[in-house]
Order: structure tokens, then sequence, then C-alpha cells
DNA sequence: TCCTTTGTATGATTTTTATCATGTTTTAGG
DNA sequence: CCTAAAACATGATAAAAATCATACAAAGGA
């Protein structure tokens, strides 16, 4: 039972989406994979949704897989170059990060909206936010020993 | 069809009811109310829709109301001084707004997630933006012969 | 007082999002 | 090869949000 389910300034999805992310960044690598199964529980959902959410990531190259025995997914050293907004693109959809924050489709930098000018800047800058962190510095302060999961 | 369901900083609802409070601080006072049949089509979306929005933000006195005969929707002087964020609160619940953006339930500011110190500071910026912003502003610099809506 | 006009309240329906389940394909080891 | 282990793909179900519809209550005018 969840108290926050509006307001949000992302879905439940790509929220899933990060923590599963940040888990990948802190524990793989390539020889280091993880199978769904293994890491669902720490990032609070199930497991057959989540390996939905990660196979749609990875068909985008946000995060790597391998298939069959010994397989599981994983961070390369190209994954980690990746943001967050690449991740929140593929979940929510490429468009949807740049409407305006009262869904009006005519409203641009050049034609704006009334709201505009008051929440234009606090949504850019959460959009630069998103942008400027790469996977590998989600985890850069983290000692891998200290347990920041379950998310 | 609407491309922008998601990534939304606020829900559709909260947004029909920010653009049918900007229309009623434009257009409405104590001596002139507006039924929601004459307005929903400004505010794109259904007459019975924005009659269910309009009746919950009156109830909880962000809005006006009279019922019978020359009644209908209005901003009072008082109305005017409540804020975005009093719309809001009441569309999307008390606490939305204060939620975590990963979602985290045990997510504050003395125990901070991973993500508090990246997009906390814009979520914070969105609140105080709407915090900021009293119905009355919101119309300010606009002259009521230039039209702004349909929103 | 009665009738029309309005908002109010409540519940049903639809659409969207989230979740679950089941079968298919690929890979590595024996 | 054959088999088991894994991701992949697809569709079914459930839950939540959005939308619609219908009956009720209050207010004002004739």
């Amino acid at each position: 039972m969840d108290l926050f389910l509006t307001y949000q300034m992302i879905t439940k999805s790509a929220k899933y989406a990060i923590k599963a992310v940040i888990y990948l960044a802190l524990k793989t690598d390539d020889q280091n994979r993880i199978l769904v199964r293994d890491m669902h529980t720490e990032v609070s959902v199930s497991e057959s949704y989540l390996a939905k959410l990660l196979q749609d990531l990875s068909r985008h190259g946000v995060i790597s897989s391998a298939k069959g025995r010994g397989g599981g997914f994983y961070l390369s050293k190209e994954n980690r170059r990746r943001t967050l907004m690449d991740v929140v693109k593929v979940i929510e959809g490429e468009d949807a990060v740049n409407a305006c924050v009262l869904g009006i489709s005519s409203c641009d930098t050049d034609n704006p909206c009334v709201m505009h000018h008051l929440l234009g800047p606090s949504k850019m800058a959460f959009n630069k936010a998103l942008e400027a962190t790469t996977l590998a510095s989600l985890v850069d302060g983290i000692p891998e020993k200290h347990p920041i999961f379950p998310l």
C-alpha cells in the first residue's frame, strides 16, 4: 500500500529502474553478473516486473546482459558513462522529458505558457541533474561494504 | 491521445485544476461567477470531471462557489491569497508533496537516500515555486483582453 | 410554494499503469 | 549434441487514475 502514488517527478517504473541501476553499479561489472532472481528484493519489486524493466534497459544499451548459463545483468565500462536521464528516457519514453509542466502541446520556449517561466526552471534543473549524473558517479562515494540496499 | 502521460511533475488532474484556477483568477470575483458548463472547454477537460475537481477545491476553501440560480464558481479576495501549492495539495493529497523522489518511505532529511542530495534540491525548488505563487500573482501580467485560453 | 438552476455527492465505466505468468530463444557445460 | 540455465518476448490480469453518469440538495425567482 503506497501512499505516494501521485505528484511524482517520475513514475514508479522509473524509480525501480534507477534503484536497479544503482544496484548494478555497486555490485557488477563485465566479469560479475547478477540474476534478476538475486536482486529483485533489494529493489523492492517483483522478479518478473524487474526482469521486464531490465530487459528494456538492456535492449537500449543502458545496461548489459548475457543469456544462458553464467549469464545475468551487469554494467560495463561503457554503461557506466550513461546517465540517469538515459534510464528515465528508456522507461518513460523519449518525449516525456521535454513535455510542458501543464501538458500543453503548443508550449515551448518560443511560445511559452503562463507557467513556463514559473515552473520551467525547476523542471530544467531536475533534467540537468538527471543528465549530469552518470551511473558511475551514482555510487562514487559509497563503499561497497556500506549497506544502502534494500532501497 | 496524450503523448505526455508520464514523467509528470504533477498529475493530469492537478494540471486541470491549475488551468481552471488561472481561468477563475482571470475572469471571476465575488460578483462575477462562472458555470462549469461555460469554462470546461477552456480548460480542455470534460464538464463533469472539471466539476468534480472544482468541488474538491471549493470544499477545501481554495476557491468559492454558490449554489442555485445565479450561482457558480469564483475566486474571492481571500482565495486569491492561496497558492498553487494549496491547489496541488488538495488534488494530489497532502503528503504526496513531501515524498522521496525514489519513493522510499524511510527517506527524509535526517536519513537521506542516495538520490536525496542529487534530486532533492530541484524538487525543493519546484515546491518553493508552487508555494511562492499566489493565485493572484498568476495573472498579474496578463491583460484580460489578451487571450491565453484555451490552455 | 413550486420550479428551475445551480453545485454536491456518489458510484459506474474506461483507460492507463503496474504486475504477473507462461512460453521461446540463446548460451555454456557435460 | 543434449540439457539446464539464463535472458527475451508476449500476452493476461490487477490496480490505480481518469472519466462519465445519475441522483440529490440548496438557492433564488415567479
